[in-house]
DNA sequence: CCTGTTAGTTCATAAGTCGCGAACTACGGG
DNA sequence: CCCGTAGTTCGCGACTTATGAACTAACAGG
């Protein structure tokens, strides 16, 4: 098993990150851990949004959010700990997540976007 | 030849956009029709970043975009005549656009992401 | 009206990406 | 050492994308 491949700050793309959010599944799996500081295992994601998503699928998605360097998964014994880069994604595109994240909460109903406090998604 | 397909404003999805603008080659479109008033055909874009793109390429490409609501297509006599749809976008996703743009001009080392006053593009 | 030109769309297909079951690897535990 | 759990990789069929070739629409000139 190669070890895995964590983009450096600077080499994170705006298309990386576009492409990775532009699927529905991945998203979602995004969402569940930008909002925390706790991390979580792939198998925390084994359904999403009514359906059981396939454990290789799963990790694909998970190795495009990675490449794409939204997150960063670190094996903690048997499984897989993820987190999101957020700050240091934010670092490289201020306001990007932030504005991603509201409008899919817009589109999905949803109110609160922002990190902490719930701003941002506003009027 | 099928009449084109525009959504309405509700109908336009984060995914979608997010799709559209993944694309290097669509994200120069987009650029280039985003930040002006006038209207400009597809012939406008057959060179992009140093590449010459065919035409039934670039005819998806507008198709792309002008499905996911980000551009509208009218037929002017011979040519086709595209503008963004940014205000309707806009409104139903506050910001979106303007992240992107301020996140793809800061990776392509531009400044100017704003819409006609050159803010946005950071400190 | 016919012919030609320009601008773009559609079709067909080759190349590339994705989804997912099956097989494999890694890390504990007993 | 063998087993169970968590995840990765492989292989292949299904879906997408890119692009040349053929087609369509809107004019202009004769």
């Amino acid at each position: 098993m190669r070890p895995f491949t964590h983009p450096s700050v600077d080499n994170i793309t705006v298309e990386g990150i576009l492409h990775a959010l532009s699927d529905p599944e991945r998203m979602a799996i995004y969402v569940g851990l930008v909002n925390t500081e706790t991390a979580r295992s792939c198998a925390n994601f084994q359904r999403i949004n009514e359906r059981t998503v396939p454990k290789s699928t799963l990790s694909q998605h998970f190795r495009i959010l990675r490449e794409a360097g939204l997150i960063r998964s670190e094996r903690q014994g048997v499984e897989m700990l993820n987190t999101s880069r957020r700050a240091e994604v934010d670092k490289r595109f201020p306001g990007l997540v932030d504005a991603i994240m509201a409008a899919h909460c817009r589109q999905s109903g949803k109110a609160n976007a922002g990190r902490k406090r719930g701003r941002r998604a506003r009027a």
